[in-house]
DNA sequence: CTATAATGCGAGCATTCACTCGCTTTTCCT
DNA sequence: AGGAAAAGCGAGTGAATGCTCGCATTATAG
């Protein structure tokens, strides 16, 4: 197995100027990621891109790894976040309104952009594997949490294989409709392809 | 956009000889992507193993892509075989019966060469795309003809919709199950997966 | 056996790319 | 103001890689 690169940055940005050459760098990164695909993307031209040089890309970023796992790191801190809080609104909802806005919740999330994630869900280099393995666990366990607390309206199941069913399902669904089909599909189409999957899922737990 | 590379072999194979070049050079890709990953697959690697010359290479495969194209193609095939002939099989077969076979055969199909499927999931390069939705497609057509033909088992609902939410689901349990957790499960964890799997997509259905 | 086609070879070319280093400019602190 | 630390610069380096091309070897046909 080779060696995998460090992800650390090389140095914190301290001052205003240079936290926004990071920012730059990871926005130019991600810009770079949709528009013109992984192979493209150099170090030189993140670096053209977000208006700064080589060098200074080097000060924060010890490798080109380094700037997509950040890259990565961000997409799913915003999407997490969005998970976060709506599991947290849910958390008193029956299962029925529950599943409901989770289906609809993760199909926003992958809406968020949906380039950029498929990049990244086709593309991941090794350094972002551990960050999506993290962002799944931390899912999963959100998810079995709620159920832990519904268990009453549930029929006897095992909870991981129900979490892990339901989140598998509902994260395909969603992915396959936003990336799949792309704009092939009306309002009404993805209305009925959530009520249909709610419907599946709420079914199969109870 | 850049323009895609050929994927198309440069001449055909037509002695005995060349044809196990042709062979030897698609094994060792396989192999390569398998032990040492996308990136180190190089073409004067894939020729080292396949014990061909880089030139040689070039005279059956216009480029790097090509080979991994052939690569996907290989794999597609051996899919799309058992599940080709496992739908005939199941044509007559209520949907219980139906369903929980081919979940099985889901299963299977990813367990033909996991790693394989990983490195090819993760990394498909724009040159297997093409292959990849062609074989969606058909599992798409090919299901929806099952149901098609056992609408009366099923409640009033769109085929297209039905189709689409059940095989992603089938799908992503199936990856997932192989692919995510990998040897953590013991052969009754995945039974009851395959059971309870089944038990959603059916009741969903009618 | 000989001519022709098919197959195989691999050093080397051209290019790309990640990354370094010596230096300049800007900001901060007292 | 002035010195130190932080930030920024970009030509250049070395390594890797995809691919070509001129030639050598092997198979087929007449």
């Amino acid at each position: 197995m080779a060696r995998k690169p460090p992800t650390k940055p090389r140095k914190n940005a301290l001052q205003e100027r240079s936290r926004a050459t990071v920012d730059a760098l990871v926005e130019a990164t991600a810009r770079i990621l949709v528009r013109e695909g992984f192979e493209k993307t150099s170090t030189n031209r993140i670096a053209e891109i977000a208006g700064v040089s080589v060098g200074s890309l080097y000060q924060y970023f010890p490798s080109k790894e380094a700037l997509v796992a950040a890259v990565i790191e961000r997409h799913n801190e915003e999407i997490m976040g969005i998970v976060r809080t709506t599991l947290t609104e849910v958390m008193d909802m029956p299962i029925e309104k529950a599943v409901r806005r989770l289906v609809t919740v993760a199909i926003d999330a992958h809406r968020i952009n949906p380039e950029l994630h498929r990049v990244l869900a086709e593309q991941i280099p090794r350094a972002g594997k551990l960050d999506v393995e993290a962002f799944n666990r931390e899912v999963h366990s959100l998810v079995r949490a709620y159920f832990e607390s519904h268990r009453k309206e549930m029929r006897k199941i095992d909870l991981d294989v129900a979490t892990f069913i339901c989140v598998s399902t509902i994260e395909a669904v969603a992915h396959n409709t936003v990336l799949n089909q792309a704009e092939m599909l009306s309002d009404k189409m993805v209305r009925t392809l959530m009520d249909e999957t709610t419907r599946m899922v709420v079914g199969f737990l109870r």
